[in-house]
DNA sequence: CCTTGACCTTCCCATCGTGGGAAGGCTCAG
DNA sequence: CTGAGCCTTCCCACGATGGGAAGGTCAAGG
């Protein structure tokens, strides 16, 4: 037990299937970059290190990793995430828990495509209405050009 | 001509008419704050200022921030948003350029509207798929735990 | 004339998620 | 031993916005 803290050389680690920091970044699809981000602002456990200190990733780790790609694939925010990983990793947890970050989640998502659409139809309309030539008159600008309506 | 950058007191410029910077948010719904910033990156010209240096706002420039506010409602981004003022600006342009940009960025709200909605529509099925009571069984955390598909 | 409070100025820092790049150390194959 | 290709930390950038500090200015009222 208690193993994950062992200091390896990375000769050893590899050896044991383990990987570094680039192999971690292609195997969960988060990058180096990201991984080493998200030690820092504690989204992640930090890993264990070589004696270089050279990261090493076993598979659970990665597998950290892909949850919090996944998560983000579908628009939580690192708050959202880091709270998700907590429910994961808590065998205890209630599903409704779960359940309900998903369903507040989906309501924002909701609210957002809302608003693009809203703005979607406003442009269509207003380039549906200029006639897109050579002449200088156009009412899209026109209307960019006015109070906002309501 | 060219009475743009003449120096006045902000009691003249009052008397005259003119704003002061928190008028100026007041009336375009750009705040104080953006409305400096935007002058810093060139987004819209430097005003006139008082020789205490207090930036005054006439008519025509409180309208450019209101369209620079109208256009972000929109959703484009600064960068658009520049190219919008140049051509609002040139009395000259071609209307068929101004469609041009709003049909390019109707087709990126598109774009971003089907990511939310797919988003959307995933969350929603594993949210149906989820008891939500108090056990820990989540078929929501299994999946997020899963590699992507595809 | 002086105080007071509301405004203005610049400057720096924070957010969120991501990337770029420098400077230097480590590893491994040839 | 050398070179390529990793790794490390550190700093800077984006886009758009806000917070706040420190200090100057303006208008109103005593």
């Amino acid at each position: 037990m208690n193993d994950r803290r062992q200091v390896l050389e990375l000769a050893d680690a590899r050896r044991e299937g383990f990987h570094n920091i680039g192999e971690a970044a292609d195997a969960s699809g988060v990058s180096a970059k990201m991984i080493r981000h998200y030690e820092d602002i504690g989204l992640v456990p930090k890993v264990g290190r070589t004696s270089a200190g050279y990261r090493i990733y076993r598979e659970a780790d990665v597998h950290v990793l892909r949850f919090v790609r996944r998560a983000r694939d579908f628009g939580f925010s690192m708050k959202e995430i880091k709270a998700l990983l907590g429910l994961w990793i808590d065998r205890r947890r209630a599903s409704a828990d779960v359940k309900r970050m998903v369903t507040v989640h989906v309501a924002q998502l909701d609210a957002r495509i809302a608003e693009l659409q809203a703005m979607r139809g406003t442009l269509q309309r207003l380039a549906g209405s200029c006639h897109g030539d050579k002449r200088p008159e156009c009412p899209i600008l026109e209307d960019l050009a006015q109070e906002p309506r309501r």
